[in-house]
This record gives structure tokens, C-alpha cells and sequence, in this order.
DNA sequence: AATGAATGAGTTTTCATTCAT
DNA sequence: AATGAATGAAAACTCATTCAT
């Protein structure tokens, strides 16, 4: 793992793991509901069921729960993509199935992604490369999918063009949860799959029907 | 006006307007560098040109301040978009001219609308709405682009299509910004713009190929 | 003057001076019961009359305020020292003269010395210098005033010589204050002030029999 | 022993000692370094090799480690000091030898006696007198020494002038260690020795000569 | 209108000490 | 006897806001 580790004065990884487990379950309910900056390590340590000074047996400064929480949503969010995203068959209806799980990911976690997407300034200028680097392999599990697709179907694709979808894919995914205020009013979920899928792979069945003449 | 006000106890409306540009500009700056948070009253006051005691003549609190801030990046966008989109005819070309030149404003302002973003949950539950009905206000001048384009080339689109396709259109020029590290390392803002043109408009041209037909 | 400067906030000097001075006489006295790690930055902030938010509006941070009683200390102790040894004729007679103003400047004085013996060790890296020149100042004093003596009563001194004798009675003053609770159980000021001037003299009394014969 | 007893949990005398030995010894590392105040009892109990729990088993407060440190000191200064003046023969010229050898054991100690002097102030008020009784007892050495010397010597001293030249004598030598900064750049060990020996026995050489006569 | 000194509640962080295992 | 996780009081320091000038 290249996780840049947090320091913790407790040598007991197991507790250590547990501890932290509690505190970034504590400090995510806390985030969502006022933001990083307005939350006092006294009720970060008050949600996660301890007291002030055993939290700091687990960090360092307040800007390690920071990154504690995103590094958790991140391998959060990244689990259930790639339960999402594991099919059997990579048709191009099968990648509109992937999307549909990766959206019902994003609408189940979306305040979640919404506090990274927030306090990700915040974070130190160490972690944040470490954290992109996460947001860049979910970025390349669309990628993998669709290059796979493309091939099983006999497509041809750029690179580039790729990229640009399998972006767009993660985009309109967050896009629900980060603009939900919007989304959410004027369409259901499966609406909202329904016609982002359609333009997402627009460009996809178009060069399938272009081939297919 | 729909602005909710933001008390100043100096009668003068031309100072206070001078004063809050002042404030508003330095402001800007601080927040690029460090965020809402990190910047303190004391440096706003001195990035504005005046004393801390000048400032709360022209402001309540703080969040007066990031309401101030984020009122005048709308304003901006707003203006600069008004001029981008401003054609004279409505053709599906033209509609690619109007995507670009929004992506063009979107990169010259790409870290106002930054600010904007990672800032907005801590304005104040009043001006939220304000503030949100600013960014409907944009994406419905991209529909009625849209609505106009499609009745000019005879293309029959429904309401919610209208809407999703000008949604898009919004998102994907603040990902430009929102985005860059990773966005601009893999695209010049000429190919970014299009790539996505292509598969905004996708459904348009098919649509209007179907009816050609 | 090369005393490295402590920042303030405030910017009017006349205010500074007058708040420092009223911060310096606080914590001089709270230093003298508990030292300086006992006591808090409030206390210090109470007993100079003011809160702790005005406090650090002239220092930045606590160090700041033992450096700045120190270097009060000092001059405080010099400028004593300057009246107690400006006489105007240097026999040796009235070198004895000067020695007794000097043991009497340090006994009122003892505390004050007493501080700045116990606490120079927390003086930051960057102060330290500065505090051992004004010492090696006042010793000079003491050098002046012997080489001067030497020169008037034709006694021949080497510099060595001279320098140890200075930095002898220095130290015989600093330890009427420093060592006060076996000194003064043992003589009163004016007999250790006799028996020391005795030791400390004998050296010069001999050299001016030697040259005599 | 009058030494006030400091509370061990542990009821094993010979472990008590042990371990009161590894946590001085390594205390006194820490301290020669930060200090009393800026070492924290985590700190002591690793340097003396056990957890912070042991540590607190051999003692009831962080007080407790500085008495106990300055009683081991003041031991050890004692012990090789009674090494020092152990001298067969006492005449003017083996009181030179004694000092020299004092000064020897100063040099060598010079850090310890740093801390005493420097952290004194802190002991706790039951500490304090028992720490100036073994002073005492220390500059008490000096006094049978010289009285021993005079009475050989048929030299007639005052009580009062032997406790000042004894004092005189324990004085010096600390200063070596304590005045470091500005004893040891101007003169050598053996310079020092050489000329606070001979101020510090001018008076004796004196009366000798006197009574000679 | 403008200034900037004063305020003190609130924040992060530390660390001596305890106590269950 | 030894451990080290847990505790929370207390410390240094910050900063939005006020108000006398």
C-alpha cells in the first residue's frame, strides 16, 4: 500500500483500526452536516464514542481525521465499484448495466462523495496526490470496461476517446449526488440513467451501426 | 431585486458599492490561495485596502463576506456568458460556437467558480437559495438555446431532454475547471471542447438525421 | 540597538512601550513565585491588567514574554549598575565603593537576577545572544573601572588578570541574590559585602605593596 | 537517612533502587537536553527503558523524578568530591591540589549541576531543604579542610573567614560549569584553577606571612 | 466614515495520571 | 510487577466582532 501512513500512539493495529474505524464514522455524520471547518475535534472524538485526548492517541493534528475520512470513503466508494462493475459478459447493454450499479453506487453514497469533493482543498499538500491517484483507478476500471467492450463487440476507439467517455461516465455519476438540489427535482434515479446512459454511449453505438454498414 | 441585503451602516449606496468591489476582489484572491476558512476578516480588510474597522461598515459577518463573493463570481459568469451566447442565428453549428465560448469563460474563470463550489456549503441557509436560482438562471439560457436550435432546424425534442442535454452542457464546462488536474494534463481546452460537443450533441444530430430521413 | 525585535500587532509605539512595560511588571512578579513554565499566558495576562486577546497584540507567543522580561531585566540592571559605578575619582578605595554599590544593586535586585539565571534556559536559540552580550557588558564595566584603577595607582595588570578579577566580583554580587538562602542566614550585606571586597582586592593591595618597595 | 522518602508502589527494595537508577539515569539525559519542564514523563519512561505505567509504580508525581534526580546528583557530586579532598597531608600547597582536584570534578559534572541549579526552583517545598542540607554538607567539606590546613599551618582564621573562603571555593567551582559560555572561552581548565586558586587563597598566604614576620 | 486597539469565547493540542488487563 | 490505552483538565493561541476615538 502506498498510503501515507497517519501516525497513531497506540501500537495495537487491531485497536488502532477499530478506533478509527469509530472515529470516521463519527467525524463523516459530523462533516456532512456542518463541513470539516465547523466541526471541532471535541465532537469528532464525542461521535466516535471516546474522549478527547484517546483521540489523539489515534492522529496527529484535526487534518489527519480529514484525511482519514476521504482516504475511508474513497476505499468505500471504490469497493462497491468493483462489486458494481464486476459482469461476466462486457456487451454494450451490459455497460449500461455497469452504469446503472456505478449511479445507484453514487446515489447511495452521495454525501459522502460530496464532503471530498468539498474538503479535498483542505487536505494537506502530501496527501492530496494520494488521493487523486485513487480518483484516477476508478477512472481506469470504466476505461478497462470499455476498451473491453469495445473489443468484444469489434469496435474501434481511440485512447483518447476512451478516456473522454469513461470520464464522463464518472462525471455524470457524481454529478447526481453533487448537483442532487437540481437532479433530484427534476428526475427519478432511473430516469436520470436512462438518459445519461443514452448520450454517454451515443458515440458508442453510433460507431457500432457506422461498422455495422 | 431578489438579493437578499447585506447590511452596511454607511448610508452612501456609492461607497458602499466602491467598498464591497474593493472587499470582493481581495477577498477573491485569499480564497483562491486558501480557502474561505483559512483567510481571517483582518486579511480581507488588508487585501481590500482598508482597516478591519472599515470592513464591519460594510458587513455583518464573515459569511456576509463569501455571500458577497459568491453574488459577485455569479454576476461575472453571468455577464461573460450572456455575451457568449448572444448569436444571432441558431444553427446545431452555432450551438458548438455557444458550447466553446462557454467553455472559454469557463476556463478564464475556472478558479472563481472553484471558489464557488468548495465554499458553498458554508453560506448561510438564506442565501443558499439565492445563490441556486443564479445557477438555474444560467443553465435555462442554455435551454432556451437549445429549445430555439431545435425548433429552427425542425427537431422535436421533449422538455426533459431539453433540460438534461443543457445540464450536461453546464456540467461539463465546470469540470474543465473543476477538474483540471486531471482534465488539462489529458486534453488542450480545443480537443476537451470537441470531444464533449460531440456527445452533447449527439442526440441532436441524430435526431436530426431520423427526421431527414 | 541590536535587540532582535519582538512583533506586535499594534502599531503605535508610544502604546507598546506602555503595555509592555505593564506585561514585563506582571510577569515579573508571577515568574517570581512560580517560575515561568508554571505560569499561564492568562495569568500573565491578568496581572498586567489587560485580557488575553490584547496579550497577543504584543507578543506572538509566550517565549516572547520571558525574552522580553529578561532583556527588561538586564537594563534594568545596567542602567543601575551604570549610576552605582560612575565615580569620579578610581582609587582603590573607591573601587571598594563601587563594589559595595554594586553588592547593594544586586540585592535589591536578587529576584530579578534570580529569574533570569533559572529561566535563561528557555530562552529561544535566536535570544540567547543577545542576553550573554548585555552580560558581557556589564562585566566590561567592571574591566573599565579596574583597568582605569591600575593605570591611576600604577599597579601593572595583565588583561587575563584584570578579566578575572571583573568577573569575579560580577559573580560575587550575582551570588548575594543567587545564594541568598545561605549567605544571608550567614552574614549580613554589609560584612559579606567587607569580606569579599577583601578576597576580591588582595590581589590588587599585593601588587601595589610589591611595586611599593 | 533524613532523605524524605519518596512512595513506591512496588514493595521489592532492591527492584525499587534498580529501576530509580535506570529512570534517573535517564532522566538526567533528558533534562541536560529540554530541561525539566519541556521532558514529559512518556519521554523518562522510555529513556529508563519501561513503560509509563512502570514508571508510576516507583513513583507518585513527575516531581517525584526531579527530587530524585537531584538527589542522585547531589550524591554523586559528594561521593567524588570526598575522593577529591581525601588528601593525607593538609598544607596550603594540598589545598591548591584539593581545589584543583574540585574543579576537575566540576569540569566533569559540569551538565548536572547545570540542572540542579537551573530546576532547583521547582522542587517541591518538602524537597528543598534537604536538598540545601546536602549543599551544605558539601561546602562544610571545605571548611574542615581549610580549618584542618590552618590549625597545620598555624595560621589563625575566624569561623566566619573560613565559612567565606569556603564558600568562596564551592562558588568558583561552579561557576566553571555554570558560566561556561564566557569561563571557558577566555581561559583553559588549568588557567581557571590556576587563578581563582590564587585570589582564593591570597588571605591565607598572607596571614602566614604575617605571621611569619 | 474610518480607524485599530481591545475583547474573550472558542479552538487545537498536550500530557500527567489512572486503572483494567 | 508490568503494561499501555484511556482520560480530561489545562495550556497556548486565534480571530470575529465591537466600540471609543
Amino acid at each position: 500500500m502506498t498510503k501515507h501512513n497517519v501516525h497513531a500512539s497506540v501500537k495495537d493495529e487491531k485497536l488502532v483500526m477499530k478506533r478509527r474505524e469509530q472515529m470516521v464514522k463519527g467525524a463523516v455524520q459530523l462533516f456532512k452536516q456542518k463541513g470539516f471547518h465547523r466541526t471541532t475535534t471535541r465532537e469528532i472524538a464525542k461521535a466516535a464514542g471516546f474522549s478527547i485526548g484517546t483521540l489523539y492517541e489515534y492522529i496527529r493534528t484535526k487534518d489527519d481525521v480529514l484525511y482519514l475520512v476521504c482516504d475511508s470513503i474513497y476505499d468505500n466508494v471504490k469497493e462497491r465499484l468493483e462489486q458494481a462493475l464486476s459482469l461476466d459478459k462486457v456487451s454494450v447493454l451490459s455497460l449500461r448495466q455497469a452504469i446503472a450499479n456505478y449511479f445507484k453506487v453514487m446515489d447511495e453514497l452521495q454525501e459522502e462523495v460530496l464532503i471530498m469533493y468539498q474538503e479535498a482543498r483542505s487536505l494537506s499538500k502530501e496527501s492530496i496526490p494520494y488521493v487523486l491517484k485513487k480518483e484516477l483507478e476508478m477512472v481506469q476500471m470504466f476505461e478497462d470496461l470499455l476498451r473491453q467492450c469495445a473489443e468484444d463487440e469489434g469496435i474501434s476507439l481511440t485512447e483518447k476517446e476512451i478516456g473522454a467517455i469513461a470520464h464522463n461516465i464518472f462525471v455524470q455519476g457524481q454529478m447526481w449526488g453533487f448537483r442532487r438540489w437540481v437532479m433530484q427535482k427534476l428526475y427519478t434515479l432511473e430516469e436520470y440513467t436512462e438518459l445519461q446512459s443514452n448520450y454517454l454511449l451515443y458515440g458508442m453505438y453510433m460507431r457500432k451501426e457506422e461498422m455495422g454498414k
